[in-house]
DNA sequence: TTTTGTGCAAATCCTTTGCATGGGT
DNA sequence: ACCCATGCAAAGGATTTGCACAAAA
């Protein structure tokens, strides 16, 4: 993890390494609050404030991605691979999703206008597993 | 445009009608605020409020899109049809994108823990033509 | 007259910021 | 000592809500 924040050029805090952790560690796109309650759990005093500011950060970083979805705050992502989203219309859940085709379709894409493609972001919405079948 | 309102279950309001109007004859998926101004030129004392009230209904109604874009505040779609987004990550313009190819990748999807496809939203972002070459 | 939509202002939610303190070098 | 990151609290922006009045049915 040392490195990551070497590249970075972030000091590596105590704060920082705790939350880019548990970022990097779970899968399911946690909000700023969540992060926060995970944070404390091993720091007590760190504040909502630390967690929005380190979010920033690794985005700038390119260690993390946020991700605006609609009804709720937003998610954090911390999968630096190519990868896309499946959102759960029902329990707004949000999980990846890899696929070759659609990574070199995306690739090949005949935009007009000139448009200079520099990244790709698929939001599948949807019902997921536990949604559909109750 | 009365079928629309028929459909929806809405009563056509003077306020409803203009805002939708402007919000399906643009296509540069205006914020709240742009609608407002723009609803404003010609209902003087139409409100910030009811212009948020009737988007809610909109979507709710299946009549336009909410659009989460980090940078700026929710921005609105009035286009109804099945297309995809280029953002600019200078200017921050939001425009549509058609692609067969990739509304057909998206039909064949095979996505595990069976997940229910209802729609597919796919971002591109890079540079748009006025940004590439200033 | 009943219902529904609106304008206004206040409230709420999420996120950012200013500032004084604390930790690390 | 210096600098940068933090905690706290306050500020900020976007969106929603409560309420009294107006419009429509």
């Amino acid at each position: 993890m040392a490195q990551v924040f070497l590249a970075a050029e972030l000091s590596p805090t105590v704060q920082r390494r705790v939350l880019y952790r548990e970022l990097r560690d779970r899968s399911d796109h946690p909000d700023a609050e969540a992060l926060f309650a995970a944070v404390k759990q091993r720091l007590p005093d760190v504040s909502l404030a630390t967690v929005y500011r380190n979010l920033r950060l690794f985005v700038e970083a390119g260690m993390a991605t946020e991700l605006k979805v609609e009804g709720s705050s937003s998610r954090w992502d911390g999968n630096t691979h190519r990868h896309h989203h499946l959102l759960c219309s029902a329990c707004g859940d949000v999980s990846d999703f890899f696929s070759e085709e659609l990574d070199q379709l995306g690739d090949s894409l005949e935009l007009d206008r000139g448009f200079e493609v520099q990244g790709m972001d698929v939001r599948v919405t949807g019902l997921c597993g536990d949604c559909r079948t109750p």
